[in-house]
Formats: structure tokens, C-alpha cells, sequence
DNA sequence: TTTTAATGACTCTACGGTCATTAAAATGAG
DNA sequence: CTCATTTTAATGACCGTAGAGTCATTAAAA
């Protein structure tokens, strides 16, 4: 669990406030390092750099740079969880949540360039794995995202508005979907690449990648 | 550049088929280090017992670490390549080739269990990026796997067989697509995952998730 | 004057890489 | 074939370094 969960309340001391504001400029800063990095491979000498403090500074809001990592994994994927919880929450057909939750995934990969390092980095539960901490809750809040959607798509296959198929695995080709806009964008140098793939996506999950006409392969393969 | 490209012609010395072979056998104790960890965390220590040699020995075959795990990713790239690019040149519509192609990279997800680890992370081209070679390499097979298929929906798109939308997107978003499959076979410890995704993701390319129903707003969105 | 926050030089550890030592294999003289 | 000698391969103790984490010292605030 993050060391510091500040939520600034009315009725918190000043000192409070401080280390509350203290706590999110380092994670902010930390951010932008994990933006070109992986949690590995980047240093608390970088972040304190980027924060513009001294390394032992953060040693004092934070108890490791695992903690960190995990406080910062943690906000991240509040944030997105609860977009794409509301997403859902709100009227329409499973297909329309469908389209809005799409729109809302993409919109993350301008507004949250961490994104994409962090949610894009695939972890395998078990055996051999990294036993950092951070790891572990990323686990926790990708488990938390694919039974959202997974329940999503459940509602949509019974409904009959869905292909027939195991939720799960459709969870898991949506979110391919997503990373691979991000990973292109990144790659390939491009601005707004959830502006350009927003569209083809929908396209793919609505009528599919090959246009239907006299050709028969496609129809009957498996 | 990998140290030792070994191919063990006819005339080959005994010297030279025994570097060979044991270059061979450490590339593929390596190899099933890497299924578990990341290139980055995986330790040279780790990979010599696993090969059932002393850590010294691998620097009889290899210059670095480095140099081992570029070997390891130009390796198992060139593979890939090649049946990529033979499944593309199979007679066929493009729908044709790109069924081919899709069954051949899932094919890869039992036959290569590396496939994983190594193609679903993703880097980042330029600036802040780990100067390690082997991700150098990593790209450079990437890119060259990127090309093969984006000529495949050029082809395509130009026949008026797939959506018109931009052929490089469309690869990024078919290669998610795989990665999605190997992820979810680790993570969610499937026995096969290709032989269930095969046909989703087949179904999803020729015809969409969202059934062509009297729902109007999946037609007319975007 | 006291209390608290910030610092960065320092310690400790893990891992990549080296190399003197040792074991094994090749050679070849009798 | 066999044993002494040379050549080659393998080893793991050791070295250097990078980076996480500590803490005595200093600066700022109360």
C-alpha cells in the first residue's frame, strides 16, 4: 500500500497540506520520468532531479522507490478506472458503452503519457516474475479493469448484440487494440494517434477489417 | 552485430561445429530464462545455470550480455520473418494472406514461448531510450516485420478488399491483437490460447464484435 | 532557541565482466 | 597402446560500478 494516501481535507493541519502537496509534485515528476522509462530502469536520482529536490528528500515522503512506484501505479489507475467505470455507468446500449469506453481509453493516451509505459507493460502473475511490490499492484488494478469490461462484454453477448466469444479473451483484444494505438503514437512519432485510430477501431469492432463482397474465403474460414 | 552467426556448413572444423553447438545451447538456455523475466533482469549468472555452465564460460561465446541477447532477438526475429514473409507470398487474395498470416503468428505463441517477453515489449524509438544494442536490433526487426505486413494492407486497402484507413495503423493494431493473445495465454495460464483467439480475432478482421442488428448507432458512429 | 525539513556524501549490494588457475583434450614419441 | 607434454576449454573468485537507501550536518521555520 502507498505510504501516503493524502486526500486533502478541509479540516487538515498545514502541515499536512505541505507534505500532501510535497507528495503529488514528486509524483508528478516522476511521472514524466516513467514517461521515457521503465519502472526499472529509472533512477530516484532522476526523479529527484526532475522534482528539484535531493535524493534523500524523497526517502521522506516515500519509504522505497518501490513505494513510490506503486503510489504512482496506484493514482494512474484510480484515475482511469474510474473514467471507464462511468463510462459504463451511464445510459445506452452495450454497443454505445462500448463506443464511449474506446473513446474514453484513447483519450488517456494524450492526457496520461504514462499510459502507456506503465498500462503497456504486460506482467505475467506466478512464477519467475519480478516479486516487486509495484508489479503486484499493477496486477491488482489490471484485474480491476478487465472485470469491468469483461462484464461489459457479458452483458453484450446475452443480449445477442455481442459475437458469441469468451469476454475474458474480448477484454483482453480490446485493450491490445488500445496499447497498440499508444505504442504507435509513441513509435511512430505521431501527435494524436487516439484521433486517428478512433475511428478504425470502431470500424473493426462494428463491421470488421474486410469489406464483405464476392469474395468467400473470409466468410466461411473456421 | 551478434558475435557468432554459426552456420555449420559441410565443411566445418570439429572446433567449429563443437562453438556452434555450444553457442546454440546457451542461446536456448537464455532463451527460456527470457519467458520468465525481462531482458534487463535477466542475469548472465541465471542464464549459465540454466545452460549448466560456469558464468565465465558464456564469455567464451559471446563479448556481453548484450551481444548474447541480440543473438537471442535476431535469432528468433529472423524465424518469425521468414514465415511471415512465406505466408505472404503464397498465392491468394490479400484477405487470403492476412488469414495466413494472422494463424502463423499465433501459431508462434506455443512454438515460442519467447515470442512473448521479448516481441510484446514494446520500445520506443529515440530520445530517452535505453542505449542497450540488443534493443537497437529489437527495433530494427521490428521495423522490418512492420514493413512486411504493411505492404500486405497497402495491397489490400489498394483492391478495395480492406477499409481504407492507414496501412501502418492497421499493422500496429494487428500486432496488438497477437500480443493480446500471448498475453492472455500467460496471464490467464491457457493451455492454447491461439486455437481459441484464431477464430475471434478472424471474425473480428472479416466482420466486427458488434453484430449488424437494428441498432443504428454502431452504423453511424464516427 | 528549538524544531523540522532538506541535503548529498556515504554505505551496501547486486550484477556485468575479467583472468589466473585448473581440468580436459589433443598430440606424438617410443 | 601409453604416458608425457602441449594446447584448449571451463571455472569461479575477484573487481568495478551503478544505484538504492542512510544519516550526520545544515538551513529554514517556528
Amino acid at each position: 500500500m502507498p505510504s501516503k494516501e493524502m486526500k486533502i481535507s478541509p479540516r487538515a493541519t498545514k502541515k499536512e497540506i505541505l507534505t500532501a502537496f510535497r507528495t503529488r509534485e514528486i509524483l508528478a515528476a516522476a511521472r514524466t520520468v516513467l514517461a521515457e522509462r521503465s519502472p526499472e530502469a529509472m533512477t530516484m536520482e532522476e526523479i529527484a532531479a526532475a522534482a528539484g529536490v535531493a535524493k534523500g528528500t524523497l526517502y521522506l515522503y516515500f519509504q522505497s522507490k518501490d513505494d513510490l512506484i506503486e503510489a504512482l501505479i496506484t493514482q494512474v489507475g484510480e484515475n482511469i478506472l474510474r473514467d471507464a467505470e462511468s463510462s459504463l455507468k451511464a445510459p445506452g446500449t452495450p454497443a454505445d458503452k462500448l463506443i464511449r469506453l474506446v473513446s474514453v481509453l484513447l483519450g488517456y493516451l494524450n492526457r496520461e503519457r504514462l499510459l502507456f509505459p506503465i498500462y503497456a507493460r504486460e506482467v505475467i502473475r506466478g512464477e519467475g516474475q519480478s516479486r516487486a511490490g509495484f508489479w503486484q499492484r499493477h496486477l491488482e488494478m489490471e484485474e480491476r479493469f478487465v472485470s469491468l469490461v469483461t462484464s461489459l462484454f457479458t452483458e453484450g453477448i446475452e443480449a445477442g448484440q455481442f459475437i458469441p466469444a469468451n469476454p475474458r479473451l474480448l477484454t483482453f483484444l480490446l485493450r491490445g487494440l488500445i496499447r497498440a494505438t499508444g505504442y504507435y503514437q509513441k513509435a511512430e512519432g505521431q501527435a494524436d494517434a487516439a484521433k486517428e485510430a478512433l475511428p478504425v477501431i470502431l470500424t473493426l469492432l462494428s463491421s470488421g477489417l474486410i469489406r464483405r463482397k464476392q469474395s468467400p474465403t473470409e466468410e466461411t474460414a473456421l
